[in-house]
RNA sequence: GGGAAAGAGUC
C-alpha cells in the first residue's frame, strides 16, 4: 500500500495517469493520499468531471485535498466553482482556513486577471504569509498594474528570495534594466531563477554585452539559462552565435528547440527551421503545441503544403495534441498559398473555434 | 506518501 502510493505518486508526477489509474484501481481502501494523486493526475489532464467523481467519492477528506480539488477549478479558469468549493471547506475554529487555500484561490484569480476580486480576497486573508503577499505581486503585476505592485512590494512585512526574484523579473519584463540590476545586487540570497530573470532583463534590453558577462558568471546554469542565452542572441540577429549556444549547451528541451526553430523562421531560414524540427524528432523529444506552431509557420513561409499537412495530422494522431486557432490559421494559409482554397475553407468551416 | 508564489520558446 505505501509501496502503491509511492508509485502513483511517480506516475502522476510524470502524467502517466493511465499507469497510475491501473495501480489505484487495484487498492481496496485508497488512502486520502492516494485518491488526491488521482485527482491531480485527472485535474493535469483537464478531466473536472472524473477529478471531482474521486472527490466526491471519499469518505475522508483533509485539508490537501480540498485544496487538490480547488486547485483542480482554479487552474481551469473555472473561478466561480472554485469560490463555490471554497466556500463550502470546513474551517476549524482554532486554527482557520487553510493558507494554501487562500493561495489557491488568488492565484486562480490572477490568473483570471480578476484584479478586484484579487485584491478583494488577499485583504480578507486573515494571516498572510510571504506567499499571499507574492501573489498579489504577481496579480498587480500580470495586470499591468505596475505602481499598485511596487506599491504593495515596499509595504511587504517580509520579503523573501522569490518575492523578490517577482519584483525583479516585471522590472526585466518592462526593460527597466537598471531597476532590475538594482533589485538583483540588493539581494541577500539569489538562486538559479534570481540569476535566470536577470539574465532574461538584460536579453529583452537588448543588452546582449552585460547578458553574455552576466551568464559567465552564473554560479549555476540549467537549460532555462542557456536558452535565454540563445534567445537573446538570435534576437540580436547573431543567428551563428545562437547556434553555437545550441549546439554547446548540455541539454535541450522542447522549449530549447523551439526557439532555435523559430530563431531560423525569423532570420529567413525555414528549411534550416524544419531540419531542426526533424532532428528533435529524431532526438526524442516529443514536440508540444507551440513547437508545431512554429513548425507550421516555417512550412506556411516556404509554402510546403505536404509537409505542414503531415505535421498538421500528425499532432493529434501522434501526439494527442489538439490543434488550436494558430495552427488552423497556419494550415489554411498554407492550403491557400497551393492554391487550394476549397480546402482552407472547408478547414476553417470545419475547425472547433469561432472563426473572426 | 498527496496541495500554494518568482526565470526561457510561438503570437
Amino acid at each position: 500500500p505505501a509501496a502503491a502510493m509511492a508509485l502513483i505518486a511517480a506516475y502522476v508526477r510524470k502524467g502517466h495517469l493511465h499507469e497510475a489509474k491501473h495501480i489505484f484501481d487495484k487498492l481496496e481502501q485508497p488512502s486520502i493520499a492516494a485518491s488526491t494523486s488521482m485527482i491531480t493526475a485527472y485535474a493535469q489532464e483537464g478531466d473536472l468531471e472524473r477529478a471531482k467523481q474521486i472527490f466526491d467519492g471519499m469518505e475522508l477528506l483533509d485539508e490537501i485535498s480540498w485544496t487538490v480539488m480547488l486547485q483542480a477549478y482554479a487552474q481551469r479558469g473555472k473561478m466561480r466553482e472554485a469560490k463555490r468549493l471554497f466556500d463550502s471547506i470546513p474551517v476549524p475554529v482554532d486554527k482557520g482556513r487553510d493558507l494554501v487555500a487562500w493561495s489557491v484561490m488568488l492565484l486562480g484569480y490572477t490568473q483570471a486577471r480578476d484584479v478586484p476580486r484579487a485584491r478583494d480576497l488577499f485583504q480578507t486573508i486573515p494571516r498572510r504569509n510571504v506567499v499571499s503577499w507574492t501573489l498579489m505581486l504577481q496579480a498587480y503585476v500580470e495586470a499591468g498594474e505596475f505602481s499598485n505592485a511596487i506599491e504593495l512590494f515596499n509595504s511587504m512585512p517580509e520579503r523573501n528570495v522569490v518575492s523578490m526574484t517577482a519584483m525583479l523579473a516585471a522590472h526585466a519584463g518592462r526593460q527597466d534594466l537598471e531597476a532590475a540590476k538594482f533589485m538583483f545586487d540588493s539581494m541577500p540570497e539569489k538562486n538559479l531563477v534570481s540569476w535566470s530573470a536577470m539574465l532574461q532583463g538584460y536579453a529583452t534590453s537588448g543588452d546582449i554585452r552585460g547578458a553574455k558577462i552576466l551568464f559567465e558568471e552564473m554560479p549555476w546554469k540549467d537549460t532555462v539559462a542557456w536558452t535565454t542565452m540563445l534567445q537573446a542572441y538570435a534576437q540580436a540577429g547573431h543567428l551563428r552565435t545562437s547556434l553555437f549556444v545550441f549546439e554547446t549547451m548540455p541539454e535541450r528541451n522542447v522549449v530549447s528547440w523551439t526557439a532555435m526553430i523559430s530563431a531560423f523562421a525569423h532570420s529567413g531560414n525555414q528549411m534550416d527551421s524544419i531540419q531542426i524540427f526533424h532532428a528533435m524528432n529524431l532526438e526524442g523529444v516529443k514536440p508540444d503545441d507551440i513547437c508545431f506552431a512554429s513548425a507550421l509557420l516555417a512550412c506556411n513561409h516556404v509554402g510546403l503544403l505536404y509537409r505542414g499537412h503531415g505535421y498538421f495530422t500528425s499532432m493529434r494522431r501522434d501526439h494527442g495534441i489538439a490543434p488550436g486557432r494558430e495552427h488552423y490559421f497556419s494550415m489554411a494559409d498554407i492550403l491557400c498559398r497551393a492554391g487550394r482554397l476549397e480546402s482552407a475553407q472547408e478547414l476553417i468551416r470545419t475547425m472547433p473555434f469561432v472563426p473572426e
